[in-house]
DNA sequence: GTCTATAGCGTGATAGAC
DNA sequence: GTCTATCACGCTATAGAC
């Protein structure tokens, strides 16, 4: 449970991208915050651009896994959705750091690694898709545009660190009960 | 209407930025997609960061605006919103790049103009926040937490832009309808 | 595993010719 | 208004001592 020294360093460089962004961040900044000299991280890990793949990737392979073990679960696509915003808040709380540097840095992310990671988000909006799709053939969802469906929700739970950030207080419970809420039955009565 | 130079570098820096994030584009990078050399830039603007501040201000500007214009009318407050939405839509399709430039790249504002902008942000929260606490006083939106509403659906509509590179060919109407019934409705039936 | 020193390059910005 | 040339600095990364 002890983070090793590289873990140690991804972490901290997590923090800090999450705030100025990877390009804003040198390596002797990294370096300072951990007490060290920049020339030391090296011992541990190969470039900067290492860092940023071992955050990305970590955080992207979760949502993929996640999504794949919901998808064929024989249960409604409501209830999907339900386990999905679950997770969303789940991996917010657990890696808000992580989340925020991938939704913010992806882009800096080098030719394979970026081509990797665009795939693993259409996988995962592929998926998400389908589970809209569903519920609109089943009549349990709204027969709108289920692209619009898709982007809003997801844009929502993408970007959801940046309202835990400032409200990490919440009880969780109420956290979900609301977020499903609103996302699913929308706000008017 | 025709633009002057000093417009057209912002404008051409507004779609770099977008693409790559403010740090990652040099000067070398704009002055040549301007088929001019750096040095020349200097001569229609002060610095880089001069640039980033006329893309962001200007379009922080318009959102205070217009909500300060929308806040007081006599309509209700499901009136007010959709109001909000079809701004948040006409902005995002008349400034997609300024827009996506703002909300990427505010943390890279210098000191003063960042305090500004986030002066302006706050203020747009706050009246946006009253708008949704008055629907529920009235009893025309739901009894759940406004702090959850508002972050729903200020992310969907701050990162509409995302969805509309990709989809520019929809009607305005239809996506108004669309985007308007899933923010306010919900998805499910 | 950390340090000092430094290579090699890219950056924002300026000076001054045309 | 654009150019060439250049300054001063910051960057990632490496070499080699301890």
């Amino acid at each position: 449970m002890k983070p090793n020294r590289k873990e140690e360093i991804i972490l901290k460089a997590a923090q800090l991208f999450k705030e100025k962004g990877y390009n804003a961040v040198s390596m002797r900044d990294l370096a300072q915050d951990l007490g060290i000299k920049a020339a030391s991280l090296y011992n541990h890990i190969h470039s900067k651009q290492e860092i940023l793949e071992g955050i990305i990737m970590q955080v992207a392979r979760d949502f993929t896994l996640h999504i794949h073990e919901v998808s064929p679960k024989p249960i409604s696509a409501i209830q999907k959705l339900e386990e999905i915003i679950q997770m969303h808040i789940d991996l917010t709380i657990q890696k808000t750091d992580f989340l925020a540097c991938m939704n913010n840095d992806w882009m800096h992310l080098e030719e394979e690694n970026r081509a990797n990671y665009i795939d693993m988000r259409a996988d995962y909006e592929t998926k998400f898709r389908e589970i809209l799709q569903e519920g609109i053939a089943a009549k349990e969802l709204k027969e709108s545009d289920p692209e619009i469906m898709l982007f809003s929700i997801l844009s929502t739970l993408r970007t959801f660190y940046l309202w835990y950030a400032k409200n990490k207080n919440i009880n969780p419970n109420v956290l979900k009960k609301d977020l499903t809420q609103t996302l699913l039955q929308g706000i008017i009565v």
